[in-house]
DNA sequence: GTCTATACAGCGATAGAC
DNA sequence: GTCTATCGCTGTATAGAC
């Protein structure tokens, strides 16, 4: 089975489904095949049809999550026309998935990343060199339209936005209260266009 | 044996030294009796007879890594004069730990909250709530004075303050690259002091 | 593509000797 | 306080029938 299963496979479809939510909600090292199996009610072989090694899901897990990151990024930038708005869409992916009670999937995985397979580790890395990208480009069109003040290249505020936007996921879930994470990302977004940005927005 | 062992417990503490090691770099469901016990040549029914079960373990841990951070902040308040210069050494506790590769220990354990023992859990909120505690004094004297200028509470920047440096520890170890957590952390003093912090102050 | 059955290592934890 | 020995369970992974 390659680390990308053809999209019309079902079966390995609502595996990844399964997978990605126990990933989010405990972790890489706090989830077994046997759970995902006893949730869709087939047996850990006929998991390992699928995927014949954790690592090998782990790498599936990454590849779709980056491929639906992209896409909800295309999306954003193709829909909203000023940098602050794309900037406070970006915020509203990391705030709708914490509403879930899920981390950020290579969020969760970066903790852990000292103990991942390889191929697990390098997709970590890649999904956030794409989210800095995108944002680099967003910021820098910003900073040209005057709409973003950039105190230093926008490849490093990029960083931090990320960053930010983690960390406020990873402290507001143990306290189960999202006015922890507005008040961790509103500052993110109102350093950079100049403006107070509520809850919600 | 109590949550909190007897200071002279030489055993003991070197137990919770290579623990407290492990959990930071791989994670509380990353490592095992058998790691702490082969590191310190001894079995794992030794350690046992220290540290009962793993979840007293992971609450001997937050105990005294929470006591070590309230004498480091105690210690910040009696050596620097001016609130800025306190956040700065509240920063850099945060750098000296991603320099060793090592995450916050809290910060591993918020990511794993969801699988970790009850008294494990409630120690992770107490680390929080006392970072936060100490930020807020922090900030609250220094707007009182003027050194700081609050956009909202201090409360809130002090929650936001905590989120971007764990979150900038989170996204830079993978890359194992400083210069990322000093453009994470950069923008997190400087947007309350109004100046730019350059890397490593 | 899914099953039963199983291999084999590792886990947290305990009993009882010293 | 540390040891040997072991328990019961769960972990990932595989073989081979259907």
């Amino acid at each position: 089975m390659a680390v990308r299963p053809a999209r019309g496979d079902e079966t390995a479809m609502r595996v990844l489904d399964v997978a990605e939510r126990l990933v989010q909600v405990r972790g890489f090292n706090g989830f077994s095949y046997a759970d995902v199996a006893a949730e869709l009610r087939i047996t850990k072989a006929a998991l390992h049809y699928h995927f014949a090694s954790k690592g090998e899901l782990g790498a599936a897990l990454i590849e779709r999550y980056c491929d639906r990151m992209a896409a909800s990024l295309a999306a954003l930038a193709a829909t909203d026309r000023s940098a602050a708005a794309r900037l406070r869409g970006y915020a509203a992916l990391y705030r709708n998935t914490l509403r879930e009670e899920r981390l950020c999937l290579c969020g969760m995985l970066a903790a852990e990343y000292q103990t991942l397979p390889q191929a697990v580790q390098s997709g970590v890395i890649r999904f956030f060199t794409l989210n800095e990208a995108w944002l680099a480009e967003v910021l820098t069109d910003g900073a040209a339209a005057g709409e973003i003040q950039l105190a230093g290249s926008a490849q490093d505020a990029a960083v931090a936005l990320v960053a930010g936007l983690e960390g406020a996921m990873l402290v507001t879930r143990p306290f189960n209260d999202m006015a922890r994470f507005e008040a961790a990302a509103g500052p993110l977004l109102a350093g950079l266009t100049g403006t107070l940005v509520s809850a919600g927005d």
